[in-house]
DNA sequence: CCCATTATGCTCAGTTATAGGATAAGCCCC
DNA sequence: GGGGCTTATCCTATAACTGAGCATAATGGG
């Protein structure tokens, strides 16, 4: 390492919309890749101007309009990531990147050319359960985990292995859980399994490894899902874990709506976050008798069927009740 | 200001801890006051050292036990505070101080001289309604802030603080809601009700003040509340905000209590932080049924009654529900 | 005009929450 | 040793909410 490590802080964009049902979010390609490196793209970064910024977020808005051209609405802090070996490359070059990573959420609109809209499941595809449990748990990631436990040499560790991997996946009779997105990534990037964690052992080898556990043998295939540079894929599934919660116990799906939408578009965004569908007519009674839409008496015949009335989002909800959400089932085995 | 701003990380502890049926913070008393100063007290605060801490929460618990004598158990980090002007005093040195605070919680030891522990309500007096609703709330409050919204000019300025008053305080007839105590707190501040709010004023004047509202005159009386340092009372009800959130689905009680407890005590507990009586007989249906905890067959026998048989925290159940809490009442009207 | 499609209204049973009555098991005091 | 006080524990009545599904309404397309 040269010299003594600065401390840099950075500002990260988890840029959230949801179009045809699809949750997308905001990347870039970074332009200091290392030479020979596959394209990987990243989450919108920009730097704190510590003079001109007066809060984070304003920072944030800031560049983020520069950057993509996008005006940001909803942003809100997420988390602080600052561990030593989150960017192996900037602290190669004596640099300890901290980064405060913030969530937004708009309405999808195209962006300049350096941007682009991603699906967010081409990340994390066994988050999705729309159509029922994904096939790629029980083909790919169980078997995959259990050969993780299974090299383990001592019992104790393999215990602990066995009982994480239940809990975090659901396996073995225990519930899935849609808030634990990142717990599920946590694990498979310790037991290997997406390309991230082979990489930053790259780009650490040569610094001291401290208590990290020996890479398992045989080399396990890479799962499906598209990786991010540096922890960025940490830093997306920690949003996605955080919006999932938050659906429950506050209107924020409202900011991904049009003003004026149906019943449907708003189920539909709400099954597209949360990877799990709903009861049509439970959803429409929730959010019609917890007071968080009013009828506008206008109707949408785009729907294929009977034409839809078209709501709008009641704000005095936010003056009536203390935590007005959509409140997702728990899924059933 | 002295030359370009530089940008300094820092972390802050909130270390809570219950003892007879007092939700208390741990502080300490800064050594840089400014001379002629009162002695205010500040949050335990440390510099992250970039490179030997492998992680934040790692600096957090080298310094935190360097300063206080005090091994932290549970940790969560709670928001990364960052606006420009949240440590007057630091920027007219000519740095940016961006702090991320964590949450800690302990069961209460004796520490060091150099800390204190402090009853978390001697802070935010209006936060307690064990005893039913402070009449702080009416008697001072709730007049103090009338005058506030009187003192704006304009028809729609005065419209949109009486409605936020009524929300984030329950007034007329909006119901109080436990978790927004930031709200609350930098409602205060904005009105200038506390005495942090002139402190911060004066500590800039000579500054660009971009749009700041003027001070209301006369100065009212600042409200009941011991002051702290810099921003340090805003992360304090960020803390209060988030832990009596996160009583509802995760099962936090437990890391304040000794190993074996009766139900009682856990009751108090959560009490104590969610700054509302429970109904016993509910509160132990729900710990119980909801497979939170179990019976060792022992009992107390300090309860002044029938003796209370003690319980133990069950694991297990990290691992059968997906969000354990004690689910609290909503206070009704 | 029948049919597919989506919207919307309604019911029903099972579960959970709120509130409080009733009883149990200690202690203190006389 | 019994009455009264205190706290623990069990239990029930009622209300509220949830998950699931049936039935009907209103479109457009053959």
């Amino acid at each position: 390492m040269s010299g003594a490590p600065r401390v840099a802080i950075g500002l990260n964009a988890v840029i959230v919309a949801v179009t045809d049902e699809v949750p997308r979010i905001l990347t870039v390609l970074p332009r200091t890749g290392e030479p020979g490196d596959p394209a990987v793209e990243a989450l919108p970064f920009g730097p704190l101007d510590p003079q001109h910024d007066r809060t984070l977020d304003r920072g944030l808005r800031r560049w983020v309009h520069e950057q993509t051209g996008l005006a940001l609405g909803y942003v809100e802090q997420l988390y602080t990531f600052g561990d030593r070996d989150r960017a192996p490359r900037a602290q190669r070059r004596g640099l300890r990147e901290v980064s405060v990573a913030y969530l937004a959420l708009v309405r999808e609109t195209s962006v300049d050319d350096a941007a682009r809209w991603r699906g967010w499941y081409e990340f994390f595809p066994w988050e999705d359960w729309r159509s029922g449990r994904p096939g790629l748990i029980d083909q790919a990631i169980a078997p995959a985990l259990d050969a993780w436990i299974g090299g383990a040499s001592e019992t104790l560790v393999r215990q602990e292995r066995r009982e994480r991997t239940d809990i975090v996946f659901g396996l073995h009779g225990a519930p899935w859980d849609g808030e634990r997105v990142l717990e599920r990534y946590e694990l498979l990037y310790e037991a290997y399994l997406v390309p991230e964690a082979w990489r930053d052992r790259d780009d650490l080898s040569g610094l001291p490894e401290d208590a990290r556990p020996a890479p398992p043998v045989p080399r396990p295939e890479p799962l499906p899902g598209r990786p991010m540079a540096a922890d960025h894929r940490r830093i997306l599934a920690t949003a996605l874990g955080r919006l999932r919660g938050k659906l429950k116990y506050r209107p924020v799906i409202f900011e991904l709506l049009p003003s004026a939408f149906t019943l449907l578009q708003a189920q539909k965004v709400v099954e597209a976050l949360a990877g799990v569908p709903l009861h049509k007519q439970n959803f429409r009674r929730l959010v019609e008798t917890g007071g968080l839409v009013e009828g506008t008496g206008k109707l949408d015949s785009q729907t294929g069927g009977r034409p839809a009335e078209l709501f709008v989002f009641r704000r005095d909800v936010l003056r009536e009740r203390p935590a007005p959400g959509v409140g997702l089932p728990h899924v059933r085995r």
